[in-house]
RNA sequence: CGCGGGGUAGAGCAGUCUGGUAGCUCGUCGGGCUCAUAACCCGGAGGUCAGGGGUUCAAAUCCCCUCCCCGCAACCA
């Protein structure tokens, strides 16, 4: 890649060009419900960025996968008469079904009771006993079994105080107390756990935020967690011995991994730890540290304190960067069932198409801060840019080419070409030659809108094309210039300086190539359509491109191409579906 | 005084770091065009940039105060 601003920019520190791998995660999500809006908005986004990556050359791996433990599954898996893993095993599918739907491109996919997940864990807590940083403790004290949550005795005086403040009480009949989360009763538990030296990490972990100012992204998150670590940290409980559907610890009887620790895991087994094969360490060594992990904002402590400091106890090099998204609102609420302002990934793909859907939610906020959602919204985004500007866009150049040059790509000999960008300029050629260094940049900064609002610049400057150079209006001029002259006996293939029709074959490469190179930037977030796109201009699989940055070089649709029509990418939407 | 983010046209946002005629998208009003998915292009209306004070030749932008909203405060995408 012979781009430099990537290099410069001071925003990130992705992966510079010796490292061949670009390895990037979602979070392994929990298997206890289907995949919602917010799992869909986190795989999405990583698809576009790991599909981004390929084009761009990078040798990628995308994972994904599922969190299959825990004894919540034990519990809904009992209520169907199932057991656990039948459970999990029920419901895997459901996910991968949905990716499938959605156009998830993942080249891995995880489940946490793999047997070589199992062993990857169990050799991780080796290491971290044989390196001093677990010792058995003491832990007494409430838990919320459906929340899979300890409460310690300020959370639930605090709780209290709140419940009496409103005339509540803060425990049930039986005396027991409520879940300051979810309200149900917690159960009194005591048991030896196994406790890791978070405390030990504070220092350290402060230390490497400020070395490393990308590790969290965006800086708001970055703030928080700084602040949360200067607060002080306490040792983790990281394992149970109430239930047994986790990963047996090896050095101590009775005990399963904590849930998390289980979970963070995944990301060095998905990549070869913990195997005694020697292909699995060479893939290991390559590939990590991870580039990124995309997260929710919710799990953020987990990703960039308790993750990064089970790593340093390990030994094992820290991620590059945790980027933490927003959450999707619902006119400004949290989406919940009991509020019934649930939408589910797959009606909505299903109602603007599946490029449709994952357009929105890349574009229209800012990845990173929390986004308003409501369906008029979403109908408004969908006709304003794919229906009315780059869906038609295609038709409007498609069909002129189809009525004027009978649906031949014409490229023009050099010269032609050189006298009448001169004589008219070529907007579209000048504004195409600036996309890479700024879409990438974007794409590296992890501003999806922002990459998105460039390529529609593309797509604006084209159709404001269409109206200046009005191909109508020369395609009439064009038939009079060649009337005329054969009526004076004058061939025009020979004439020195451009004609009509020149002119018109001018104007309609440039549109056709400019949409040849929308289409390859709109590829990672719409690779169906962009797919389509290519097809009917007569070229092939954009998303099999390895070399962006050639790709988008000026020219690269051939002359004699045919193209197709086609029906309309976008379908203009009515606005009575919200 | 817990920490942090934010309050900019009817709606959603950018601009604030690096002061210098207030910008984008949608909506709305008027005009143009006819290749196209009633789309596209041009123009207009609409904002005392939450409020107050200060610094400055000049403040949405820097400083102080007040009001309001929202995150985080140990295990929910």
């Amino acid at each position: 890649m012979s781009d430099s601003v990537e290099q410069e920019s001071p925003e990130q520190n992705l992966p510079s060009s010796e490292l061949e791998s670009f390895y990037l995660t979602t979070p392994i999500y929990f298997v206890n419900s289907v995949p919602h809006l917010g799992t869909a908005y986190t795989t999405i986004a990583a698809d576009s960025l790991a599909r981004f990556k390929r084009l761009d050359g990078k040798d990628t791996l995308f994972l994904t996968g599922l969190d299959e433990h825990g004894q919540k599954i034990t519990q809904s898996a009992a209520a169907e008469g199932l057991t656990p893993q039948e459970w999990v095993d029920n419901i895997a599918p459901k996910f991968i079904d949905t990716w499938k739907s959605l156009g998830i491109s993942y080249d891995g996919f995880i489940r946490t009771t793999e047997p070589r997940h199992i062993q990857a864990v169990q050799r991780f807590f080796q290491k971290l006993y044989d390196n001093g940083a677990i010792y058995k403790g003491a832990y007494k004290g409430y838990y919320c079994v459906p929340e899979e949550t300890f409460f310690n005795d300020d959370e639930l005086f605090e709780f209290a105080e709140k419940r009496a403040a409103e005339g509540l009480a803060a425990t049930n009949e039986a005396g027991q107390p409520l879940c300051p989360d979810c309200g149900r009763p917690l159960t009194f538990v005591e048991e030896e756990n196994l406790y890791f030296r978070l405390s030990d990490y504070q220092q350290r972990l402060l230390d490497y935020y400020e070395e490393n100012p990308n590790f969290i992204r965006p800086e708001i998150r970055r703030n928080e967690v700084v602040a949360f670590v200067k607060g002080g940290l306490k040792d983790l409980s990281v394992s149970r011995t109430t239930f047994d559907w986790g990963v047996p610890i090896p050095f101590a009887e009775g005990h399963v991994s904590y849930v998390w620790v289980d979970a963070l895991i995944n990301y060095l087994t998905a990549v070869g730890y913990g195997s005694d094969s020697a292909s699995d360490a060479e893939e290991f060594a390559r590939r990590w540290p991870a580039q990124i992990h995309f997260v929710g904002k919710d799990i953020i402590r987990f990703h960039c304190v308790i993750w990064p400091a089970m790593l340093m106890a390990a030994g094992i090099e820290l991620p590059r960067q945790v980027f933490a998204h927003g959450f999707l609102l619902t006119k400004g609420e949290k989406m919940s069932k009991s509020l019934g302002n649930v939408m589910s990934p797959l009606e909505l793909a299903e109602t603007f198409s599946v490029d449709g859907y994952r357009y929105y939610f890349l574009s229209d906020f800012q990845f990173g801060a929390d986004g308003s959602l409501t369906m008029e919204r979403i109908i408004q985004v969908y006709n304003a840019d794919l229906a009315n500007s780059w869906g038609n866009l295609c038709s409007r150049a498609l069909n002129m080419t189809k009525k004027y040059l009978d649906s031949e790509v014409v490229e023009l000999w050099p010269r032609t070409d050189a006298a009448l960008t001169k004589r008219l300029g070529n907007p579209l050629r000048e504004k195409a030659e600036t996309l890479y260094a700024s879409y990438s940049k974007a794409m590296d900064d992890i501003d999806f809108s922002k990459a998105m609002a460039k390529v529609l610049e593309l797509v604006d400057a084209a159709n404001l094309y269409i109206e200046q150079t009005a191909p109508w209006s020369l395609a009439k001029e064009a038939a009079a210039e060649t009337a005329e002259a054969e009526a004076a006996g004058i061939n025009l293939d020979d004439a020195k300086a451009p004609t009509k029709n020149d002119v018109l074959d001018f104007v309609l490469y440039n549109l056709l190539e400019s949409i040849r190179i929308a289409a390859l930037l709109f590829a990672p977030v719409m690779p169906q359509t962009s797919a389509e796109v290519w097809r009917r201009l007569g070229l092939g699989d954009p998303l099999e491109c390895r070399d962006l940055s050639a790709a988008l070089e000026w020219g690269g649709l051939p002359s004699g191409n045919r193209v197709e029509v086609g029906d309309p990418l976008f379908p203009r939407l009515d606005a009575d579906l919200a």
